[in-house]
RNA sequence: CGGGAUGUAGCGCAGCUUGGUAGCGCACUUCGUUCGGGACGAAGGGGCCGCAGGUUCGAAUCCUGUCAUCCCGACCA
């Protein structure tokens, strides 16, 4: 392919939109286009790109048994009101773009295919003989993401591959999930990624275990926390780990009223008095707000010197809060809002776990009881410091039971870097960042109950199907590599991914020697298998380098002034490192090179 | 949605405070000189100054509204 006929656009100063050096570099090197927000056109470089990744993984995917299909992308609203997802995914936040057709009938764009996927296994699926399956698809996704990002990274429409399987049984479910696992370490790693498993929460989607894939990049929206000896590794959102233990409080019973003026916060409580923050318990009021429309207030219970994690907190309400149909958000109360419940104002800021229900009464909306939950390390304590429900005091040796209810015991702080692991005291938390291009699921048997799918198992007896999920974000993670794999010049596409494998470059195209040998060069190469580039243009050799290094092209062939003599360059974009050779040498030798790159050694060494 | 910022040529920006009918660099076209790491000179083309109102003899500039985009938080492959 000519460079002159590939509609290559490349920019020499940063688009201002873009923040990250994969976003940049992409847009710079001509790979994408905005067209809106969080909507990109793939350019013909790109879609190479993603072409090559999708080869890779239909190759794996098919490697395990896993059926290509196409589902569709329109879906009726009906498929996701009994999976009971549709108001979750409309209303509040959701993500779901959704439209009336000209009948009035209600639709929805797939942000992912559960539903669709589990009504089709409902129809086909009848016995166990049949089982197990795994489906896959490659296909455009759409999300209405509140805030699109960083270009492919957080688009509003990307190419994902997402996999379900059906099993008889759960075993067989846990089978199909460790051979997935596997086969994403190998997309990963033949893409040329560096890529770690992690534990996830399994957020939206539900179902029990889950584990993501992240590409370590600084540029990562996540946060992992992982043990130095490689045995744990986790999603912020759902690490766990020691806590430390607390300074036991001098026992002071019955607990005295403190007088504590405006210190609202543990920060402040502790300096004006001297406690240590693990000696109190810090309660947070939230609201729970479901898709009934209902809303719980709920009474968190922490050790002052905790943070709460707000997933693990969903989490915990979701699971005892049932009937009031999907939880949309969780958010602090604010005096405004309780002025509009028509409740009076709480001394908010000494709030203590025995807040009453009594406070509740009266209210416009919310349910009059509190969800009362409390972390472990807060429900440890033998005697603590606490608001006392007064403004401008506290209690000093309170303790569980009697007049402070006992709650409900949840996980619900989040881990920190520096903390010790659950396995090994000696190990502690390190954080690093990761872009998440991978999840697998094990579904278990929601969608399947809520959908009716079920076969005949062996006893003739009916059942549920068991299912998993597997999802990629292609699109992501082609951008992951380039946030993985770039320099100060430009990309350097691992080469198994890369849209083109060589590039030839004419120094000069005035001097006919150098371009007819570059045209048995591509030629010579092409007859080889290899994806060759011939860089024809009329540009100064400069410019072209230039070009070259910001497009990514793994190997260079520069025919320039030793053409007369048939010495050309050979360099290599991700080494810089450069060897003149004989024109005569050079396909052989560079044949077998880019072949062997094919093979997976794409990977940097490092 | 909350907080912050920005909309002027394809890209990056100046001009706005102090109104007088738009400019710089890159890119693009033509010619010449250059020709192995984003050359130089000359000549060109390209702008409802985001949109709609208003103030004014006159608005990119002042006022009001609106839309869009980007950044920081909650969502996710």
């Amino acid at each position: 392919m000519r460079v002159s006929r590939l509609m290559l656009v490349t920019l020499r100063d940063d688009p201002a939109e873009a923040e990250i050096p994969s976003h940049r570099l992409l847009l710079r090197a001509g790979y994408i286009r905005r067209i809106g927000s969080g909507i990109y056109a793939y350019l013909p470089l790109l879609w190479r790109v993603l072409q090559k990744v999708s080869a890779i993984v239909r190759e794996e995917m098919n490697a395990t048994g896993a059926l290509e299909t196409l589902l569709p992308q329109l879906q009726p609203s009906e498929l996701w009101e009994r999976s009971g997802r549709w108001q979750g995914y409309t209303a509040g936040e959701g993500i779901m773009f959704h439209l009336l057709d000209r009948q009035g009938r209600s639709l929805g764009l797939g942000p992912t295919h559960e539903e669709v996927i589990t009504a089709l296994a409902a129809d086909l699926l009848r016995s166990y003989r049949q089982l197990p399956v795994c489906l896959y698809q490659i296909q455009t996704k759409f999300r209405d993401e509140i805030r699109p990002r960083f270009g492919l990274m957080r688009g509003r429409e990307f190419i994902m591959k997402d996999a379900y399987s059906f099993h008889a049984d759960e075993q067989d479910l846990k089978a199909a999930y460790g051979v997935m696992d596997e086969a994403y370490r190998r997309i990963f790693e033949r893409c040329g990624l560096r890529a770690v498993a992690v534990e996830a929460d399994s957020g939206a989607i539900g179902g029990s275990a889950s584990q993501e894939f992240m590409v370590t990049a600084d540029a990562g929206e996540d946060l992992i926390l992982a043990s130095p000896d490689g045995r744990y590794a986790a999603n912020q959102e759902r690490a766990c780990s020691r806590v430390e233990p607390a300074r036991p409080l001098p026992v002071a019973t019955p607990p005295t009223l403190l007088a504590t003026p405006g210190q609202r916060s543990i920060e402040a409580l502790c300096s004006a008095h001297g406690f240590e923050p693990s000696q109190t318990v810090k309660v947070l009021v939230l609201l729970a707000r479901f898709a009934s429309g209902g809303a719980k207030p709920v009474l968190v219970s922490l050790r002052g010197d905790q943070c709460l994690n707000t997933v693990k907190l969903a989490n915990a309400i979701s699971a005892r809060c049932t009937e009031g149909g999907a939880l949309l958000s969780v958010e602090p109360i604010t005096p405004e809002q309780l002025l509009a419940e028509g409740l009076e104002c709480w001394p908010l800021g000494f709030l203590g776990p025995h807040l009453s229900d009594a406070l509740l009464q009266g209210g416009a909306n919310w349910q009059p009881r509190f969800l009362r939950l409390a972390d472990p390390s807060a429900a440890d304590l033998s005697a603590f410091v606490c608001g006392a429900n007064r403004l401008d005091h506290h209690l000093v040796g309170a303790c569980w039971g009697g007049a402070m209810p006992t709650p409900d015991i949840a996980d619900l702080r989040a881990a920190q870097p520096g903390d010790r692991c659950l396995h090994d005291p000696e190990q502690r938390l390190e954080a690093s960042r990761g872009i998440e291009v991978g999840h697998i699921f094990q579904l278990g048997r929601k969608y399947s109950s809520a959908l009716e799918a079920s076969f005949t198992n062996e006893s003739g007896v009916e059942e549920p199907l068991w299912m998993g999920c597997y999802g990629i974000g292609v699109s992501r993670l082609a951008q992951a590599a380039v946030e993985q794999h770039h320099d100060a010049n430009g990309i350097c596409w691992p080469l198994p991914i890369a849209p083109y494998e060589v590039i030839v470059v004419v120094a000069n195209m005035q001097e006919p020697a150098q371009v007819a040998l570059a045209e048995r060069l591509e030629a010579a190469l092409e007859a080889g298998g290899i994806e060759v580039l011939l860089d024809d243009r009329p540009e100064r050799a400069g410019v072209k380098f230039k070009d070259a290094d910001l497009i990514g092209i793994p190997w260079r062939v520069v025919v320039g002034r030793g053409a007369a003599q048939g010495q050309v360059e050979l360099v290599e974009r991700r080494s810089g490192e450069r060897q003149e050779l004989a024109a005569a040498v050079l396909p052989a030798q560079l044949i077998a090179v880019v072949a062997a790159g094919r093979r997976g050694k794409g990977a940097p060494s490092r």
